[in-house]
RNA sequence: GCGAAAGUGGCGGAAUUGGCAGACGCGCCAGACUUAGGAUCUGGUACCGAAAGGUGUGGGGGUUCGAGUCCCCCCUUUCGCACCA
């Protein structure tokens, strides 16, 4: 059996075959043929989903499902039924083979290319083929508007096939729930156990007979023998579509669905009638647009030599700078007689270029492998140089590109890996989708990415103007978890200027205070500086942290928290001691650097202020936590008075469960409210809590 | 319809993953400085209550010494899919 044909441009089954004859169009399909469609279809379309493993633990769970629907990669069973009084057969795929003994019908889509053909002698020729046009135009008609499913509409063509499995005989349909695009345009109608099929049935008045009983605490119900034929439309309600066991199923009957289901596929292998099969969702990736900007599809057609490549020396083929328009829909480079008047490469003769470009999906799909290499004038980029610099290791984009873009760029990765450019399966190791910057639509409450249409774009320039790109970008960051979408407000950035202003006040306030270098921490320090100091390094370790994790707006507050803890060390630079200078050099220099990644010219600006030479990007070090400084001195422990909080005791952190114990238990506080009862039980959390239950 | 995620102050959002709910910021209120404030600084700001205290993370139930966090039911919103055999 032939699997792929070109022209009918569709798959009929992923077995790779030796070629042959399109069993629907006559087509003749040479084993060449096949193994290219195979290739470029079925390989990377598996490739797309069992690669998913290499990169699920750095791509957020939404995107990779959303990856995965859009391959919609299916296993089941391709089965032909022979139609009957004639040599056609018409192939189904299914999922649920283990329902066929229930099949009560076939129905095939209305483009199907059979249909024709069946209905060749028959008296409904003209009513049938009147319903398949009305079916199309339709269809041509609602490609906009979607809510509601569309009514089950079908017509009998007269015909008959014969179930393979039983030799039933089973009314031809054709309707319009059946995709042509889909699995192999034909289904068996199977009522009893497809909600699809039993709504048809139920309208069309065809037989609903079960074939699968659901299993009961384990065990298998009691297979309940029924005549082929036989019909149930009357009791049942809906159609039960879970695995179960099977019944009325000849010699499979007492079977597990799932065993079933394999063994079934090969029997069908076996007599030479179907078998086991994937279906994909995905489609093929038309790349020609009618533009004349571009990549150039680098081909020729000649009269003697037909379609010629353009060869590797004659890259890239350069566009012209002017094309006008059409008119036609056609590409505007035809046009262009310089452009389009050449010679054959092979032979010499005059030919002419292809004028269609490139989608700009195929430019954004390796473009991160050219800008490691982007001045190379001899090929895409040196597979070396990428080698450096790729696999990205994180990557930042909207998650409107969750299927299109992203899901080209791991194919095209896969093709040039097969070409030897590249040697891994996967461009991206990590992805990070942001959200959207929305902002009010003039005239209404709500809110909506900017776009040109809707009139509510933010210019950024006029944002850099107004605020600076520091606070502007420091805002963006602040003001939600990246992948949130962001409500644009401008009274949100005057508070990330303000929080810039008062860094810089902080800064200059103290810059006569802090030259050269730290030195040697001083022996003594105040309380006051002591609990700076704590803070700095709490902080250090949670940006630090936050870092990795990309949890920015949480990163900025720290931050924020930083510089408060400085605006509360009461201290004047002129009467400070060595140990408050010590303190908040490192409170300064810590937070400058951390800002550098927010805000990152007035970061560089306040470094030079402190007298480092050389920029904060060369020449500072990110900062380290000590943990030892990180930790507090003494611990404000809550303590509870049956889960509610009662009071707070002030202990060392090292303190003993016992002591802790004793004292929460002591304070006046919690005293008054287990006066009079008994304490059953007292939970002590160390370091965390002390819960006293009372009855 | 199916699937997924999420519901926390006036708003954006925190909460070390079962241990002080509301960090940080916006907004708002009061005050200071000021000829002036749409500048700046200080203080306050979940709700009820004069206070003691009580209530509180969409609603209802449950587990637990203890629930925003875990389990069950319901409601709402957002996103995705849309006859995928």
């Amino acid at each position: 059996a032939v699997n792929w044909c070109p022209k009918e441009e569709t798959v009929l089954s992923n077995e790779q075959s030796s070629g042959g004859i399109c069993w629907r169009c006559g087509t003749q399909v040479t084993k060449k043929e096949i193994e290219q469609w195979y290739l470029r279809t079925t390989k990377y379309a598996e490739q797309l989903v069992a690669d998913i493993e290499e990169i699920e633990k750095g791509w957020p769970e939404k995107v990779i499902k959303r990856q995965r629907d859009w391959v919609g990669r299916s296993e089941g069973a391709y089965i032909d039924f022979k139609v009957k009084d004639s040599d056609e057969k018409i192939r189904v795929f299914t999922t649920r083979i283990d329902t066929i003994y229930g099949a009560t019908a076939i129905v095939v889509a209305v483009e199907h290319p059979i249909l024709p053909k069946l209905l060749e002698a028959s008296a409904l020729k003209d009513q049938v083929m009147t319903f398949a046009e009305q079916v199309k135009a339709s269809r041509a008609i609602k490609t906009e508007d979607q809510s509601e499913e569309e009514e089950k509409l079908g017509m009998n063509t007269g015909r008959l096939a014969f179930n393979p499995f039983n030799g039933e005989l089973l009314p031809i349909w054709v309707a319009n729930y059946v995709l042509m695009d889909y699995g192999a345009g034909a289904v068996m109608s199977v009522p009893a156990h497809d909600e699809r099929d039993f709504e048809f049935a139920q309208k069309y008045t065809l037989p609903i007979r079960q074939v699968i009983a659901p299993i009961v605490h384990g065990q298998q119900s009691e297979p309940v023998d029924q005549a082929p034929g036989g019909d149930q439309s009357m009791e049942m309600k809906n159609a039960f579509t879970e695995y179960g066991v099977l019944v009325n199923s000849g010699e499979w009957s007492g079977k597990l669905s799932q065993d079933a289901i394999r063994e079934m596929a090969d029997y069908a292998a076996e007599k030479d009638f179907g078998g086991g099969a994937v279906t994909y969702r995905i489609r093929d990736w038309g790349i020609s647009r009618q533009r004349f900007w571009g990549a150039p599809i680098p081909v020729v057609y000649c009269p003697k030599c037909g379609m010629v490549p353009v060869p590797e020396k004659d890259l890239p083929v350069m566009l012209p700078e002017k094309a006008e328009f059409t008119g036609t829909g056609e590409s505007p480079l035809k046009t262009v007689p310089e452009f389009v008047n050449t010679t054959c490469p092979t032979c010499g003769e005059a030919a002419t270029r292809e004028t269609d470009t490139m989608d700009t999906f195929v430019d954004s799909s390796w473009y991160f492998f050219r800008y490691c290499d982007p001045r190379n004038e001899t090929s895409p980029f040196d597979p070396g140089i990428a080698a450096y610099w790729t696999p990205v290791d994180q990557y930042i984009g909207g998650d409107s590109h969750a299927v299109m873009h992203l899901i080209y760029t791991r194919f095209w990765t896969k093709v040039m890996r097969d070409l030897g450019l590249v040697k891994f399966n996967e461009p991206v190791k990590r992805l990070l989708t942001q959200g959207m910057v929305t902002n009010k639509v003039e005239g209404t409450n709500e809110y909506k990415a900017m776009s040109k249409s809707l009139g509510n774009g933010v210019d950024p320039d006029e944002m850099i103007e107004a605020f600076g790109a520091d606070a502007t970008r420091l805002f963006v960051l602040f003001a939600a978890p990246v992948e949130n979408e962001l409500r644009w407000s401008e009274t949100g950035i005057e508070g990330a200027v303000r929080f810039l202003r008062r860094v810089w006040t902080m800064v200059y306030r103290w810059r006569e205070r802090l030259p050269g270098s730290a030195g040697i921490p001083p022996a003594e320090f105040s309380d006051a500086a002591r609990a700076l100091q704590r803070k700095t390094h709490q902080t250090i370790a949670r940006v630090t942290d936050d870092f990795d994790k990309l949890d920015l707006n949480t990163n900025v507050a720290a931050l924020m928290e930083l510089l408060n803890a400085l605006g509360e060390f009461n201290v004047e630079p002129g009467n400070a001691s060595d140990a408050d200078v010590f303190a908040v050099r490192e409170a300064i220099e810590a937070l400058v650097i951390m800002l550098a990644p927010f805000s990152p010219h007035i970061a560089e600006e306040m470094w030079e202020g402190l007298g480092h030479s050389g920029g904060l990007l060369k020449s500072a070090q990110w900062p380290v936590a000590n943990p030892e400084l990180a930790m507090k001195d003494e611990l404000e422990i809550p303590v509870q008075v049956n889960g509610k909080l009662r009071s707070r005791v002030i202990v060392s952190p090292d303190i003993s469960e016992a002591d802790l114990r004793e004292l929460a238990l002591a304070d006046a506080k919690i005293q008054t409210f287990i006066d009079g009862q008994k304490v059953v039980k007292v939970i002590v959390v160390p370091q965390r809590l002390v819960n006293v239950v009372v009855k």
